[in-house]
DNA sequence: GCTACCCATTGACATCTGTCGTTTCAATCG
DNA sequence: CGATTGAAACGACAGATGTCAATGGGTAGC
């Protein structure tokens, strides 16, 4: 998981040299920033990152109906927010009748956390 | 730091009455989301997570002319990607000569690695 | 001083994002 | 059934974002 760069000599290099050693790039990171970079996107946002601040807070499943007033944005506004969660994987929804119910998806954001720690 | 937000019942509300019982936000979350989301918006790009993946890896300073060739885009591309960076909190930069260093701030990420985890 | 070099800034452009008002859809109540 | 309600989807629009080509500003070597 390493990346290893050999650091190159700090000279100025003469006309014509390449600038430093070409150092590859393992494309293993490559999947795994992608995803990280969605979820840390996702969570780029004041009002989603206390949407999940406020899920992740109360163990079970939250309605949509209490999470609107919390915020000062229309429910339209809310509802994109709350897409952008589930398209980024961090939470999912559940309807029972005529409410939706909100909550974080276990492990979601373990991948960010562990690269983060 | 709790929110404990009083769940309201789940039954239809009679026409007049209000959906949930209302309930405040505290505002003392406010600047921290804030602040937090600053740092993941600045992480939610895959390259500028890959550069601050390679610069963690790399305890000293790194030279931007060995960034350069680590990523398929242009010079100045990832001259904006590190401003993104530095005005976010997360890097800091030092001029030698020459070259321009590039560092990762010890703390910059630890109030949302802290949130996270 | 002239040239070559590293890095940042600027300008331009297409795309993405956050927001709202309106609409649609499904479900519940009377 | 008809009316009402919660929530998602649609359409629109200003503002931010990622990218590059071109330019600028220092610094080092000749």
């Amino acid at each position: 998981m390493s990346i290893d760069l050999e650091m190159a000599p700090k000279r100025k290099r003469r006309a014509g040299e390449p600038c430093c050693e070409p150092v590859v790039y393992p494309d293993v990171e490559r999947a795994q920033a992608l995803r990280m970079a969605d979820v840390a996107k996702a969570l780029g946002d004041p009002i989603r990152l206390q949407l999940v601040d406020v899920l992740r807070k109360h163990a079970g499943k939250v309605c949509v109906c209490e999470l609107v007033p919390l915020f000062d944005v229309s429910q339209p506004t809310l509802s994109h927010h709350l897409k952008k969660l589930r398209e980024a994987g961090i939470v999912d929804s559940e309807r029972q009748g005529l409410w939706a119910y909100y909550y974080v998806l276990p492990g979601a954001l373990s991948e960010l956390t562990d690269w983060l720690g």
